[in-house]
DNA sequence: TGGTTTTGTTTCGCTAGCGAAACAAAAAAG
DNA sequence: CTTTTTTGTTTCGCTAGCGAAACAAAACCA
């Protein structure tokens, strides 16, 4: 497989989510985002901290952005009410459904290749 | 195929690349380098602002950012000298091949599946 | 009860990025 | 020549995001 084949529904996606309106999320709150939704929880702050690899404060400010757009929501453990609990929303969970599909469509795009663009 | 192993793979390299110490880009500068390097050229400020649909200085801003990290180079269009060609460098390349490499480990343990990572 | 630890947020000073508008340089048109 | 158009950059005021350090609240410990 060369470079162009495994790159370019990367490159696709990409332009996609960069043109379109809606949020337009950074990298980090992309993977933030998609941790969330795509791998078991509990999300906590200090676990997004360490699976991420960044300061707490950053992950914290990421949230803040993410629930301005409504894709995600804390909640307070009510065992231990020192920590915070990052939880889907429909929203959000609309938002990785059309993310999806973009990632989808552009598979296919690619695995039929040029000639049947 | 489900939500889930269509998008594992880009949460697993959003969070790889959002690790990585080497220069963290945003949403557009990807877009802007994968457009650079896996599509056919010339690739003009004019050009890429109407394909990525986002202003051009925008672009323009896009280009510093990559060119300050080596990763694009800029060079006048003798034919047109108000003309700019956006170029591949050596240490871009070598930045996309890692950046293709992760891909390629992380789609090849989604087609593993759990049960082998 | 009074320290200590854990968890998450806020503040601080700073840098990067944004769109709109103004701008400069080159080419084209008249 | 002298406009006019095309191409890309710079400036403007502003917002968002950064890491480090300080902070607040809850839980733990002795």
């Amino acid at each position: 497989m060369n470079l162009n084949d495994l790159l370019l529904p990367w490159r696709d996606v990409m332009v996609d989510t960069v043109r379109l309106d809606r949020p337009d999320l950074s990298m980090r709150q992309w993977a933030l985002l998609l941790t969330v939704y795509l791998t078991p929880g509990p999300h906590t702050v200090r676990r997004l901290s360490e699976e991420l690899q960044v300061p707490k404060p950053a992950i914290s400010r990421a949230l803040d952005a993410l629930s301005i757009h409504g894709l995600v929501k804390r909640a307070r453990d009510p065992a231990d009410r020192r920590i915070v609990l990052v939880q889907k929303t429909q929203d959000g969970s609309l938002f990785i459904d059309q993310f999806a599909a973009i990632v989808e469509e552009r598979d296919r795009q690619s695995d039929l290749g040029p000639y049947y663009g």
